[in-house]
DNA sequence: GCAAAAGTGTTCTTCGTACACCCATGG
DNA sequence: CCATGGGTGTACGAAGAACACTTTTGC
């Protein structure tokens, strides 16, 4: 890099996308949005846009966020997944896009009360079976996006971010049997979160009834990373 | 990004950089260019450059790894490491950089025959230790280098990424040793990576002596993922 | 009381750690 | 034979897997 001619640089845009995941109806699901205009018209594509020119990646990525969904980025989990530029990616010109992996809740307004009406959530399953559902490379970017965050719940509490502020570990232990699609012993599972220190922080209060006894509510803990990690059925 | 005009975007730049680590000398060493003109000029910045205009990320980083220091793609283990764009990290313009993650073996030749003349390996521990030593951004871009490659060795067999093609156990040992700064049992480490199916395969050679029983030479193995991963002390 | 879910205790086994011990070579 | 590093065996303890069992609620 020392010495080039700040002037002359070849002509490349630089988007940021983001992969929205969330736990609903017991399957997991992603944000995507119905593209109205060619190329891909009527594709679905993952929420994204422009960088501005005096703007950070981290910044645009949380201004889509917002944007697209009315998520701001204390109630979602946002980090940087990867960067795509193959030069055909987007027929119009040469895009880079730096990828972000989000992780929400299950809100009550899904993706309501913000520019893109026609957002929506849909099962990862559903668009990773429907081949050429999804436009552009966003296949990739949702494979590497759900291949992260199965990974993550391993060896961070980042399960949690998948659940409202306050959560039973039966609630905890859905996201992990919905992510990893694999059931888990709800005692082992109880035992693991509630003696690894910092993982969640009882309140005091339990949860509404949904058939048994009732569960204590949870917040979560003040680590960010598990150590030993919990184990993912092979 | 629906409807986008493609020819109204803002005008960045997209390079990319390679943090380029190796085992040298009982350290852990990376690959830095004495920077000859402003801004920064006299600190040492990665390697990099431009993405050509019909160049993936991917190429890119090979060509400038293969420019800068002769190595081609085949001996070195490359991946994407994560893109930094802050606004004002380079003063010329705006620059958005896709970082690669470069392990390399300890080459006979270490980064001669090539362009960059001035090119040389240094130890990670001086260029973090000397505050402002790198320009721009770099010693983020090296400190997430590091990071994930301190990782990468608990989960993956990418320490022989570090090796020669032939080497054995003992040499595999010294690089965990020397990139996780702490020292490891010979004899659990010897167990551990030959009772691991599909770490190193065995060549049947031994190798030359430096003072004791000759050890077995071997290869990586075809396993990309370690299951259970070694444990790296806490 | 019964069903259902929360939470605890116990056993078995696997695996990391520590370290004693043997092997193969050079001097 | 001794020093040096390569390689194996074994005992101990921590932690995961499996599952019996107790607790607390609604109906």
């Amino acid at each position: 890099m020392p010495g080039y001619d700040s002037s002359q640089f070849p002509a490349v845009a630089v988007t940021v996308d983001l992969v929205v995941l969330t736990v609903r109806d017991d399957a997991l699901q992603a944000l995507v949005i119905r593209r109205a205009e060619e190329p891909y018209r009527g594709r679905w594509a993952l929420p994204g846009g422009f960088v501005l020119p005096d703007e950070g990646l981290d910044a645009a990525a949380a201004r889509e966020l917002h944007e697209e969904t009315g998520l701001s980025g204390s109630d979602v989990h946002v980090e940087q997944l990867a960067s795509y530029g193959a030069p055909g990616r987007d027929p119009r010109m040469r895009v880079v896009t730096v990828a972000y992996l989000a992780l929400a809740p299950d809100l009550p307004t899904p993706s309501a009360g913000s520019d893109a009406a026609d957002a929506q959530w849909l099962p990862v399953a559903d668009l990773q079976a429907a081949r050429r559902s999804l436009a552009f490379d966003h296949a990739d970017l949702l494979r590497d996006g759900v291949e992260r965050a199965r990974a993550k719940l391993e060896y961070t509490p980042l399960a949690a971010a998948f659940c409202p502020p306050e959560f039973t570990i039966a609630e905890l232990r859905h996201v992990y049997e919905v992510v990893w699609g694999d059931p888990i012993d709800a005692r082992n599972f109880h035992r693991k979160v509630s003696t690894t220190a910092g993982f969640v922080t009882e309140t005091g209060e339990t949860s509404a009834r949904d058939g048994g006894r009732p569960a204590r509510l949870y917040r979560r803990g003040p680590v960010q990373l598990l150590n030993p990690p919990l184990m993912r059925p092979r």
